[in-house]
DNA sequence: ATAGGTGCAAACAGTTTGCATGTAT
DNA sequence: ATACATGCAAACTGTTTGCACCTAT
C-alpha cells in the first residue's frame, strides 16, 4: 500500500483515532461515512498491510471477533469485560517487561496480556 | 452432553492428553483415529459444551486458527514463535496474580499471558 | 421407550481473490 | 503512461444448523 489514496487515510485515521481496538466491519463502518461505496475488501487489505508493516496489531479473544488496534508502543493489557463483552485497552504497567519466566531456550521479543473479569459499568 | 458416548470420550482423550492447544481440525483428526466417519460438527458441538462448563478453554492468536485445551489450572501463559508458529503451553509462574494493575472500578477474575518470539527450535 | 447424540449435507459468516475500472504518481 | 489501488462479485474456509437415524439411559 504504497498510494496515499483517500481510502488509506480514512482507514488509518479511523483505527488510529479510535483509542479502542475495532472489529474489520467496525472499521469499514465508520470510514464508510466518509466514502460511501467503500468495499469490506479494501478494509482488509488494509488491515492486512497495516500488521504486515507492524503499525496495527490483531487482538483476539475466544468466542469473540477478531479486532485491530493501532499499535503506539504502549497498549499491550487488555480487558474483556464477561458481561458485556466489551473490550478495554489498559495503559501497559509491566514496564515491557515479560510477566513470565520461560524455560530455557525461549527468546522472548514481546508479549500481550489479557484480563477478563467485570468492568465498571457491568460491576 | 450428559452422556456417556463413544465420540465424547475420545474427543476429551484426545484434548487433554495433547499438552498442547488444539485445533478443531487437530482434534478431528486425531479422534477419527478411533472413530472412523466422526463427523467435524460432533467435534465442534463438543468444544462448545466443554468450553461452557469451564473444562476447556479457548486459545487465540492473531493470524493464527483459534485452538482448544485442556483446563487444569495451571497452563495461562502461552508462547508463539515468530517463525514456526508453533504454540507452546507454559508453565504459569505468575501465581494467579494479574500482571498488571488496573484502573479502578475493573474487578479481574482471570488472566492470560501471550509472549511472543523465538522457540528452542528456530531460535 | 425416549431423550439426547451423531453423521451428513446444506446454510451461514467472515475473509480472500480475480478482474475490469479508476487514480496517484 | 503506468503501475498500483479500488469496488464488486464470486470463491473459499471455518463454523453452525436442520434433520433423519442411532444409542445410552
Amino acid at each position: 500500500m504504497k498510494r496515499n489514496t483517500k481510502q488509506a487515510k480514512v482507514i488509518t485515521e479511523v483505527i488510529r483515532s479510535a483509542g479502542r481496538p475495532l472489529t474489520p466491519s467496525e472499521i469499514h463502518e465508520f470510514a464508510s461515512q466518509n466514502i460511501s461505496q467503500l468495499g469490506i475488501a479494501t478494509i482488509y487489505r488494509h488491515l492486512k498491510a497495516l500488521c504486515e508493516s507492524m503499525q496495527v496489531v490483531g487482538v483476539d479473544y475466544p468466542g469473540q471477533p477478531p479486532r485491530y488496534e493501532w499499535v503506539d508502543g504502549k497498549d499491550k493489557v487488555h480487558f474483556t469485560c464477561r458481561s458485556c463483552d466489551k473490550l478495554y485497552a489498559l495503559a501497559d504497567t509491566t514496564k515491557n517487561t515479560p510477566p513470565a519466566k520461560v524455560p530455557k531456550g525461549f527468546n522472548v521479543q514481546g508479549f500481550e496480556v489479557m484480563l477478563y473479569g467485570m468492568c465498571p459499568e457491568c460491576g
